[in-house]
DNA sequence: TAGGCCATCTGGTCCT
DNA sequence: AGGACCAGATGGCCTA
């Protein structure tokens, strides 16, 4: 899994400043300990995940004497006062606490983004185009996810297949160029053919009238987004594409719902 | 080298 | 109080 590289991260990532736990800790003495104790700290990381709780346990018996000094008391009239609970006082084994939990808190974080990821992988497999090389972003495999549904269930309202040309427009809206030449290498289609010839804000392939399917209700807007491949489908663009056999998730579909792949090779050869 | 993508850490908020 | 969820920040890796 990603374990090596987490491991990596864990072991070269020191903990990120945070404005709060820095104003409060001040690099003190104590911190310096906790630094010399990291290590102690990332081999319970392991036990840890194991839900344990010795540690934590141990530690609140230490912090028993400590634990009612409330005070920090401003005697100073210099500064403004702050509003707000008073702040504890970070002993050294508040500290220790406070470290204890985040460490459980990251670990539980690491976890529920794995199975995210897991999730978002599983969902890559049941959308065309799988690829164990060339994988997805998890963007793009949301929106052609996102496509992929928006396509079937067209199918399914109208009752009737569409050509593959259409099909293969409606998998592409709103994704980036690459995406795009990977869905039509997966089906081992020239881009140029389903493409627009000139870059606008509505595609023309995304038109009624160039498309069986109607438009698309939940189009992506592409509003704003970072990078310009995005959403753009500017033919100008150089078409890199490996045509392969389709994706795993791809052949049961077009075995059964859409016997119309026969027509493929002659739309592929008209294409050249 | 810039930009995209990703994993991780972190603090905040909400819920149980 | 503690866990789940979220979004921002950060740094690493990869590719055009």
């Amino acid at each position: 899994m990603t374990k090596s590289y987490t491991e990596q991260t864990m072991m070269s990532s020191e903990p990120q400043d945070s404005a709060t736990w820095t104003d409060e800790c001040q690099r003190s003495q104590d911190e310096q300990d906790m630094e010399k104790n990291n290590g102690a700290l990332e081999s319970m990381h392991g036990a840890l995940e194991d839900d344990d709780e010795d540690g934590l346990n141990r530690l609140d018996e230490d912090d028993d004497e400590e634990e009612e000094e409330e005070e920090e008391e401003e005697g100073d009239d210099q500064k403004p006062k702050r509003r707000g609970p008073k702040k504890k006082k970070m002993t050294k084994a508040r500290m220790q606490r406070f470290k204890m939990r985040r460490h459980k808190a990251n670990a539980r974080e690491r976890n529920r983004m794995h199975g995210l990821n897991d999730a978002l992988e599983s969902l890559r497999k049941v959308v065309p185009c799988y690829s164990k090389t060339q994988k997805l972003s998890k963007i793009e495999t949301l929106r052609l996810a996102k496509n992929y549904i928006w396509a079937l269930s067209e199918i399914l309202r109208s009752g009737k297949s569409p050509d593959v040309i259409s099909f293969v427009q409606a998998l592409c809206r709103g994704l980036s160029q690459p995406t795009t030449n990977l869905v039509a290498g997966c089906l081992q289609l020239n881009p140029r053919t389903f493409l627009p010839e000139q870059t606008q804000e509505i595609p023309s392939h995304m038109q009624p009238a160039s498309a069986s399917f109607a438009a698309h209700p939940y189009s992506y807007q592409t509003p704003g987004l970072p990078s310009p491949p995005y959403g753009t489908m500017d033919s100008s663009h150089v078409f890199h594409v490996k045509p392969h056999s389709y994706g795993s998730a791809l052949e049961p579909f077009f075995e059964t719902a859409l016997p119309l792949l026969s027509a493929r090779h002659d739309m592929v050869s008209s294409c050249h």
